[in-house]
RNA sequence: GGCUCUGUGGCUCAGUUGGUUAGAGUACCGCCCUGUCACGGCGGGGGUCAGGGGUUCAAGUCCCCUCAGAGUCGCCA
């Protein structure tokens, strides 16, 4: 007999019909005369009743079932008498009588229980994940991971993109993260690389023609770990021929709102915000900012500036440097003086040597600061911070990177200890206009903020060569309540260009060529302009399933150590093995 | 590499200023029970207190090291 429907699937149509299911023993409650199974499939459960209309060697079997047994169940779908009707359950309108009870497989007791909400160790979660995953809410994140993926394809394909799949044994560029590497056994001392993005292979494949290309691509990038970050992830990678920055920006607003609507029921309004760089790290202290909360940054450097609080006035008197705050309405009475010490050292995590805080009461300022400052300019602090009696003003004073990192996380710190995060908000919002470049205080040198095939404002080309700091990009990131979600960039289509890129990277001429002479050399044959954006998969899957960490919606993940609890990799592997791969042992 | 936190029956936890035989809930096992859905009743088994070392008359508890996991800074073009 084969299965004839899914336990979560019944309701009160299906009463009169002979059923066949198939699935996991739940729970049972054996009454003596009557048993109760609550049978489970990855749609969900439903209750099979053993009882005197069971044949004797069935109801025997019924009586012998414990957790996670695996049965098939025949039986007729009748409704429950309305005071026996489980309105916990979709199912509980109906149940199946049994009228034939067969035992598939046995199963060892599993070593956490089998349901939603459960508070075991994720350690001892991973080491079982074949269990966990037999959990319902496990099983929820993983098929809405699915319908995210399969409205992606849905939408691209409809869009005139193609997926097309690229190399996953590549070539290490030593530019950006650290690449897994593979040993080649035909190429003695040869090595591959694991892709950290399809990059590359992408942008080639516009200058075949391929018009529009997309593909839902494992990533590999050997970084330490995150709640957010896995040493192999998933992008959802796209590139598109001849467009602009609008093109591309439009046909991702279209399919982020069909993934909102059709996976979280959630109409979001297009088109996104789009914010300035500055304008996002001035506001809010960084370049994925939440804006589902308010408490934005405030320049008062001026304020400090020659002020008698030498420890600010020396700071803000240094270029690059300022003393920016943020505005805790009601912190008074929120913020107790052990809190204000707790978030004390919690900036200092981000590099601040302290932070200074006013607390505005009825008559006077309560403050260590206030009395460095003269009534003029704690005036000009209170206006121009907008704080009203009971509010509190946080202060951090430092070069700019240590203000911005520093107060944008105390910002997000503060909402969620204070608890101001709208949750049911879904604000989603474009940063656009990335400096092209960086400074490497470390290598002394500029490194590419987005990539090295970032192309540059039209308007900036010319302060390359003279101002290589200032030259913004025709990047694009794609914020969700502060998650970057993904980003894209409209690329360099010229060689030239391509080589004055790498020039300001501090390659030479050889050495670009050396390492990226393939993609410079294809480029002379007719490229497109082109660009396109990549999306982290597990962290938009993670948002929408509220979870805390991407390990919530990958279904084998890995763990800060980068290795993998249940099967133990990576391991140690035979010295045959790496003779092969002329890998030599020193012991 | 740094900082912070966690580790006690299968699971979740309690365990006081160091002081009898380390407890509870749940799960598990046995018996009973014909309408339960956190079923109920009676009975029962189960502990290298993560591992190692130290202090002490005495360590789950104090100290040191190691291991494992989590968060985070650095890192992540």
């Amino acid at each position: 007999m084969k299965r004839t429907i899914m336990c979560g699937q019944l309701n009160s149509k299906n009463i009169g019909e002979t059923v066949v299911i198939q699935g996991w023993v739940a729970k049972t409650r054996d009454l003596g005369g009557v048993i109760f199974i609550d049978v489970r499939d990855r749609e969900g459960i439903v209750q099979a009743v053993a009882n005197e209309n069971l044949d004797k060697d069935s109801f025997k079997v019924a009586e012998s079932l414990a957790r996670e047994y695996v049965v098939q169940i025949t039986g007729e779908v009748k409704p429950r008498s309305s005071e026996t009707i489980n309105k916990n359950i979709p199912t509980g309108e109906i149940e199946v009588i049994a009228t034939n009870v067969v035992l598939l497989n046995k199963a060892e007791t599993p070593p956490f229980e089998i349901e939603a909400d459960i508070d075991t160790n994720e350690q001892v979660r991973l080491k079982y994940r074949y269990l966990d995953l037999r959990r319902p809410d496990m099983q929820k994140n993983i098929i809405m991971r699915h319908k995210i993926a399969k409205i992606a394809r849905d939408y691209f394909d409809e869009n005139g993109f193609l997926e097309i799949e690229t190399p996953m044994l590549t070539k290490s560029t030593p530019e950006g993260a650290r690449d897994y590497l593979v040993p080649s056994r035909v190429n003695p001392g040869h090595f591959y690389a694991l892709p950290q993005s399809p990059q590359l292979y992408k942008q080639l494949l516009m200058l075949s023609g391929m018009d529009r290309y997309f593909q839902i691509v494992r990533c590999f990038r050997d970084e330490d770990l995150r709640a957010d970050r896995q040493p192999e992830f998933t992008q959802m990678d796209l590139e598109m021929s001849f467009v602009d920055q609008d093109d591309v920006i439009s046909i991702n607003e279209g399919l982020i709102a069909r993934v909102m609507k059709e996976v979280a029921g959630v109409e979001v309004k297009t088109p996104f915000v789009r914010m300035p760089y500055n304008v996002a790290m001035q506001k809010y202290g960084s370049d994925k900012p939440d804006t589902r909360f308010g408490m934005e940054l405030v320049d008062t450097s001026d304020v400090f500036l020659g002020s008698g609080f030498k420890t600010f006035s020396d700071i803000v008197s240094k270029v690059g440097s300022s003393a920016r705050a943020i505005c805790v309405k009601g912190g008074v009475d929120k913020l107790s003086r052990r809190d204000l010490d707790a978030l004390t050292d919690f900036v200092k995590i981000y590099g601040a040597k302290g932070m200074a805080w006013i607390n505005v009461c009825e008559d006077e300022l309560k403050s260590p600061i206030a009395k460095f400052l003269t009534k003029q300019e704690t005036d000009a602090l209170l206006s121009k911070t907008e704080a009203e009696v009971g509010d509190t003003i946080l202060f951090v004073a430092d070069k700019n990177k240590v203000v911005f990192d520093s107060l944008g996380a105390l910002r997000c710190e503060l909402a969620t200890r204070l608890n101001l995060i709208d949750k049911s908000l879904y604000n989603f919002l474009w940063v656009v206009d990335f400096p092209l470049l960086e400074y490497d205080d470390t290598e002394k040198r500029y490194t590419a903020k987005h990539h090295p095939f970032t192309a540059p404002n039209d308007s900036d080309i010319s302060l390359m060569e003279t101002n290589p700091g200032e030259v913004r990009a025709k990047a694009y990131d794609i914020i969700l309540n502060g998650n970057e979600l993904g980003g894209g960039s409209l690329r360099i289509y010229n060689t030239e260009l391509q080589e004055k890129m790498f020039k300001l990277l501090g390659f030479t001429t050889d050495e670009a060529w050396a390492r990226f002479g393939f993609l410079m050399e294809a480029f002379k044959y007719g490229t497109p302009p082109h660009g396109g954006m990549a999306y982290g998969l597990d962290r938009f899957a993670m948002i929408l399933a509220g979870a805390d960490s991407i390990r919530d919606v990958i279904a084998f993940p890995k763990v800060q150590t980068a290795s993998e609890v249940m099967s133990n990799a990576p391991n140690v592997v035979d010295i045959k093995q790496l003779e092969e791969l002329h890998i030599k042992v020193v012991e």
